[in-house]
DNA sequence: AATGAATGAGCCTTCATTCAT
DNA sequence: AATGAATGAAGGCTCATTCAT
């Protein structure tokens, strides 16, 4: 009895495995085997809707970085003002969701995969990308321009390593603490032109 | 060709491989066989001096975290000053030998290791906790204790987000204006307890 | 070649591959590849099937253990009276299907396998004390209690020697010596009680 | 500085701790370097004086079976009648000194050796043809020849049976209860003549 | 659509053995 | 005489991938 449009179901079911697979073991080494079990399939079937082990980790990869620009987008509809909007974009990407343990762990393997596969490097600098010009944008018109970059770029360093942290030290620095060092730099920035 | 002594010569041959590999490779699926063989040994041999993979891989990571401690003493003698030994652990911490790809690389790894062994974990603890006591030990005399602590954390996620990003874009700051972002945010931690 | 319900086909064909190597090879040292490719298989679907070396051999072990068993079991059908019924089980454990000299190899290895393995110990444990107890209950209509167990323990290691013998010398006493030595042996116990 | 007749030492080491190292592991499964680290020795000394793995594992087995020899020559010194022979010939293979846990596990490689290696079935045919004609011709002059024969070779796998059974189970008859067993079967048989 | 049977390459590790010193 | 450095073969096991059903 064939079904059909089971494709973007179990689609999305490998992908949920797969970060949550990734969150457990805490590694890259996660096999097909173990995605396709836990998401309730056998692993041929995963390479069937995949093509392969890759294809599926690179979607996991979509898949986060998709939920992390959707959460940029709403907290933006509720922002005004630049400042606003630069406060909304920190706190999307310094938001509770990413700090879920499969979250977190799920970002440190795609660093490692980003080493060896093209799409992934290629993902991984667009979210980047997209964090710097984000910022930039909205920085401007609060500050000279390279002043902004300059500031985009320590806001999206300051971010990472928050993050990373976040994905080997248990006592790492909280959620709320974490906003509170981001926008304290970023206060910092803006005080600094005020006070010239 | 000596025939007695040979281990720590054997060992530091293999040190150097297992980091120049995962380098080269980019990932911790690196074989025994490859290191053994960069090394101009047999696998058997690897094993004989170090009694398994992860031992080797652990070494690896002891040997990066020393030469960074290495790199922070030295600079530390040239500072007298709070404000210069800061300078100079920041600076150690972003010195250009840290940016060799294949040490970047390495720390990557590291960070996926530690997830899966409690010795590498273990580790990474020990140089997250150096590099926040020492900074707050010297900013101490520089800001009030709180205000330390929190310009400490600060630095350390900047100095760590610089660094992961490294790992992945080629096209990051470079060590140059690594360290100009992190001096700036310092500066301005220490001009705002100035201003008040 | 049915593609479905191959488990238990296979499961049997490695066991048979394992007692068929054992009895070629003679010793333990039997490598998962040859016995797979004596089943018709690859290494790993063997290891598919039975999750490891030790496994296949305790399954082995198994195997030939409940073979003894259900001879023992159709002997006694046969058996009417409590002297027939020992006869029935002296002559099950020395059955012709016993000297099969890969029988008789595997169970050397056996021996050697309980050296290390708590479930191999466990395996030939219920084996002995399934012969010691069979024994003793029917001897028991014969024979006072004491000398019941006496004369069970003998027969016992009658049988266990006679078996050991076999796994190395290839003269020793055939199927019929043995089976007219271990009841002499029955009837001399027997005998010794009328004379008194 | 070269020490002279060290030969006979370092290979009476080797052979002991041989013996050690399979009571201790209880398999065949030791290694060269562990018996060398147990005698006192580097792994190539070992095999300087041996040749090999194998010529080691011989010489264990000749050790134990001189010895055992040994021990039946001297209780036979004390035997004066045939009767008394034959108990010391049983006696002396039943001696506490062989029931040692170390020489049991030997034994029992001893056997799984002999699948393989000509000369391990040699040096055990050489001591199951030594006991049994031991045996017979003692038993020659109490019984008739045929009966002699008979009776030697119920002894002989008693015997062994006895010692396999020691091998595994550790609740197996001890030492008093088995020379009552087989000696118990002597008499059987000797009685048997006499009631006829 | 879905299964799981099947393969085979590859990895870590162990070990007997050799050899330079 | 003695060491232990060094090799290389082999084994158990895993796993992505393919394929017949």
């Amino acid at each position: 009895m064939p079904k059909v449009g089971m494709k973007p179901i179990r689609r999305k079911a490998l992908i949920d495995a797969t970060i949550a697979e990734i969150g457990q073991t805490g590694s890259l080494d996660v096999t097909v085997g173990q995605i396709a079990k836990r998401a309730g399939m056998s692993s041929g079937l995963a390479h069937h809707y995949f093509g392969g082990k890759e294809q599926m980790l690179l979607a996991a990869m979509r898949q986060i970085l998709t939920n992390l620009q959707l959460r940029v987008r709403t907290n933006l509809r509720h922002a005004e003002t630049p400042l606003q909007r630069v406060h909304a974009i920190i706190e999307a990407n310094l938001d509770a969701c990413n700090f879920d343990p499969d979250v977190v762990a799920s970002w440190l393997t795609f660093y490692v995969q980003a080493q060896n596969s093209a799409e992934a490097q290629r993902l991984l600098h667009v979210y980047a990308r997209r964090l710097y010009s984000n910022l930039v944008v909205n920085l401007s018109h609060l500050l000279e321009q390279p002043h902004a970059e300059h500031t985009a770029r320590g806001l999206g360093a300051m971010i990472d390593g928050i993050y990373i942290r976040h994905a080997l030290e248990h006592n790492a620095p909280n959620r709320d603490q974490s906003v509170e060092i981001v926008r304290d730099y970023l206060d910092l920035q803006l005080s600094k032109i005020r006070d010239q």
